[in-house]
DNA sequence: TTCTTTTACGTTATAACATTACATATTGTG
DNA sequence: CACAATATGTAATGTTATAACGTAAAAGAA
């Protein structure tokens, strides 16, 4: 199976690759829009990036002063507004924090987010379908809809299996 | 029309009566549930459920304040935990706050949130097909599902109507 | 080029949200 | 009543996010 959305990486995938993708499509994307790339911008998208899993804006912070980079809480939220702004980092409403977007769609992707409560790797699964009924149901309601989240928890295919092992 | 889920309420509507049969609803269920309802447990969701906004653990601690009862940020969220694993109150991720449940029905109910960015108002829309849909999107990941965040926010109908009012 | 404007980033302080650890009080049951 | 279980209080602290204002660096115009 090969989809423009796949399941949850294989932990053993190229990662340095994966990573050199986004990088270039992040840039693309702020050329595109005339969002300037800076050195912070790039340092901020990366260590975003480097993790499948979602991080906090003082994850950040600490893994830049790691990188002997020392960066103020507001410098960080800017950034991530910017990279938001740009689609190319999504914001984790249930847990208050941010991962990149590794697919190359537009903020009103028909994706849903899913977040295994094991090892909090996080994938956007594409689900037009749901974001329709969704839609449907907000109009039933006589609601504009404006903005959608959609966050599911649970287990990746792999932590299921090691969780239950017997079967 | 006149469903189970309904609409916004309308601002004029009778808000005592809403009040008095949640607060029934939310003592039965709890009876059922073998949790006690404290003074202190309704106090904080008569303050949840008076108003249809979601409203911050903050925000309650200063409500009761004023009613003189001081009550410890540690307190109002016991309170809420119990609430929430009642279903009488339901967190709205995107916003860190709480939000009263004014329908009867359980916790894997298939609603969505809808939330208006101009009047803050909260009301929750059944919508068993998006949660079908998330469900099937997150099966074909091979995800194992646990719990659904669905949040929506827009405009409601009233500010809808207030802010395109030349139509 | 210099001047000007805009955008990015820095600094400091503080607000807003949430939890840990431990103590006391209240309630229900034998 | 004594006891256990549950609920609440107290104090401290951790975590997440923003406001207000200053400086620097880049982009565009004269």
């Amino acid at each position: 199976m090969s989809t423009s959305f796949p399941a949850f990486p294989p932990k053993d995938h190229d990662h340095c690759a994966c990573l050199n993708t986004a990088l270039g499509r992040a840039k693309a994307r702020c050329n595109e829009q005339g969002i300037k790339w800076t050195a912070l911008r790039e340092q901020v998208f990366l260590e975003v990036a480097t993790s499948h899993k979602p991080v906090s804006a003082y994850d950040l912070i600490d893994v830049l002063a790691k990188n002997g980079k020392r960066v103020a809480p507001v410098s960080i939220y800017r950034i991530l507004d910017v990279l938001q702004s740009a689609g190319l980092v999504h914001r984790l409403e249930s847990r208050n924090a941010f991962f990149a977007c590794m697919a190359d769609h537009g903020s009103a992707a028909h994706t849903i987010t899913l977040v295994c409560e094991d090892c909090d790797r996080v994938i956007e699964a594409a689900a037009p379908d749901a974001l329709h009924a969704i839609a449907a149901a907000a109009e039933a309601a006589n609601f504009l809809m404006r903005h959608t989240v959609v966050e599911v928890s649970g287990l990746c295919a792999d932590c299921a299996a090691r969780e239950a092992p017997s079967c």
